[in-house]
DNA sequence: GAGTGGTCTAGACCACCTG
DNA sequence: AGGTGGTCTAGACCACTCA
């Protein structure tokens, strides 16, 4: 005989979290089969499936054919990082957003660039450099290269009435990305730049973003350590 | 008429991506209705929609009942970012982890600490400081609060054959928490902990973790920024 | 009110893994 | 070889939201 209660696969879900999170079910347990489940909770199979599989996808539990569903022995976190584009982060704190380009050469890939875009030698490269502003102050220094073998077109783009990011975003906006974030001590150059003493804290985002194997660009962003966070929330 | 041809929903969110990122579908266009598609796909509705699904799911359509699916304006990225146990991340170095107590002291909360936390005026807390280290060399100081009033256990803790996050993760392994990742200068007594000169560079992880509304912890990592970064892909 | 996505069901077949 | 999850189908009803 089966229970009438109605059931959503999301019901099904917050139960089953429910179990692992009070312990009834912990880590390492096999839970039962979806058929099981199944008739427990009065539903068809593949909504248990639905809520199993999210949970899986989130991490709670562990899926394996044969040997069925166990709850995970959860050790790393998983944190989800919002990477905001610059403008729109400057904006949203109610400031006016401004960006002055402060060179753009055509240059030919040195080991440091090559390492970075993962071009051959002598593949054709624009390093771009900018500032961007909050209210008039700086607030981060953009060293970004740009693999024209990729993206010829950046050659003729002058980046003065959109910035560099902005620009490849349109132009290429499904990539895919790696961020590494790390601390620095503020050169004379970066110093001058952005107004600050030589040796104070900087925050530094590292970024490489590519599209199916092939290197679109490579960027360093640098901020004033003392004033920046960024946070992740999950 | 339709297409015989046999499609999975993945081979459906692959061709929808590919629509998309050739831009023949470009962001902003509405895409067809699940069932014009599921037709022009030859298959059940139920699967164009498990596609889509996964597609809004990662960002890349939005969804809304009536109007139909849309393809993002993307802007802002996602990035996950796994945050690793620090046993974890140094032997996965292949180094060999240690760590030191230096003191554990019941508190209470400080108005710095009660912001950190949340917990009300005169609540007890305990303060755990402590040296995560790499084959014999420091690699992280931890700072840490916890909320006693949540987690009494914490009080007869001695913290020496586990560390404090080890212990908490044990305990309370499902909770969320807010990671915030800036940049500093050692002071002095940071610089003596990590061995390093004062005035160098900090990587400094701020966690806040807490169950169902309740604080649990409050902590600050510090990392010495000349070696240390942080990298998610995505 | 009507159109679109959101979800459910029952039954089926497949694919993978483990014993 | 057999058990478990993975997926598909056809049809159905619901819920949201826009006009």
């Amino acid at each position: 005989m089966r229970k009438k209660t109605k059931s959503s696969f999301q019901d099904i879900k917050a139960d089953i979290l429910e179990k692992i999170k009070t312990g009834l079910w912990s880590p390492g347990d096999t839970i039962p089969g979806e058929e099981k489940l199944a008739e427990s909770y009065g539903c068809s199979r593949v909504t248990v499936n639905r809520a199993l599989r999210e949970l899986a996808e989130t991490g709670f539990v562990e899926r394996r054919r044969k040997s069925g569903t166990r709850v995970s022995e959860k050790t790393v976190r998983d944190a989800r990082l919002q990477i905001p584009i610059v403008r729109e982060e400057i904006e949203a704190k109610g400031a006016k957003y401004q960006f002055v380009l402060l060179d753009k050469t055509e240059i030919q890939a040195t080991d440091k660039v090559r390492r970075l875009l993962g071009v051959s030698e002598n593949a054709p490269v624009l390093h771009v450099r900018c500032l961007h502003l909050a209210d008039g102050r700086p607030y981060q220094y953009e060293n970004r290269w740009i693999n024209l073998e990729k993206v010829p077109a950046a050659r003729d783009q002058t980046f003065e009435a959109i910035s560099p990011n902005e620009w490849l975003i349109r132009k290429e906006p499904f990539s895919n990305a790696e961020h590494t974030f790390s601390a620095a001590l503020a050169d004379e150059e970066t110093a001058k730049l952005l107004e600050i003493e030589v040796g104070d804290a900087l925050f530094v985002v590292e970024r490489r973003t590519w599209q199916d194997d092939a290197s679109i660009t490579a960027v360093e962003l640098k901020f004033p350590g003392a004033s920046y966070k960024m946070t992740s929330r999950g």
